[in-house]
DNA sequence: CAGGATCCATTTTGATACTG
DNA sequence: CAGTATCAAAATGGATCCTG
């Protein structure tokens, strides 16, 4: 095993930004987060995360079709049903979004200190 | 050992999700990249993020203060220099960006196929 | 149900000029 | 050097109406 919590010159290029930058806004950490844990529908998603709107879910969602994140399902039915779903190349993402959150909740108190800090001075 | 990859209800509430959006944005990651080698002055970053303007970095550095990630040091010279470092709290993203910034070089290959794929499609 | 199209308000960003 | 101030431009967000 070796060390690899070391950045071994590893930088942020403009493709990684712009990728980093897709998948982790706001939206699309929310979105990730449902669909880590089972598929949803449309609406579905809509109605779970508070507040979206359909235009900016609408964006989110393809955004990450595109970048091969979530898959879009068709069902045929009438009326039409929608079912979009984790790929594989979405769940490499779902420990990394763990993390996150876990950091979040682990140091939140901290920040909000430092907010406080900040703050009062001015 | 526990396992600690599946997300024990975690969930992104409003001020976890006001958070990462703060410390995840497109210039946060990389000024905290940045300063995670070593302290920087204003204009050093200013020339090694391309290209981020005056504004924005000053308002991104003002946020990660804020937040307690980064540390603002006056050196009462003439003219006056200030430089930018990493807190204690900021070091604890450290680990958290260096494992995005290699799931977006693992991925990236993948992600640029699925790309093609999507806009090949329309 | 799952959006597309449109219009408008609010934010965010960019470019310039200026200052202690 | 390290910003602040200002104005214009561009991206984003919300509200509403419409459709297969």
């Amino acid at each position: 095993m070796q060390e690899t919590s070391q950045a071994d010159q590893v930088v942020i290029t403009a493709p990684h930004r712009e990728l980093l930058d897709q998948v982790l806004d706001k939206w699309s950490l929310q979105v990730l987060d449902k669909l880590c844990g089972r598929p949803s529908r449309f609406n579905e998603l809509r109605r779970e995360i508070p507040v979206v709107t359909q235009k900016s879910l609408t964006a989110t969602l393809r955004r990450l079709e595109r970048n091969g994140m979530v898959e879009r399902v068709v069902v045929a039915t009438r009326p039409i049903a929608v079912e979009y779903r984790i790929t594989p190349l979405g769940t490499t993402l779902q420990d990394l979004i763990d993390a996150l959150l876990r950091w979040s909740t682990a140091n939140m108190a901290d920040v909000e200190r430092a907010r406080a800090r900040f703050d009062a001075e001015a």
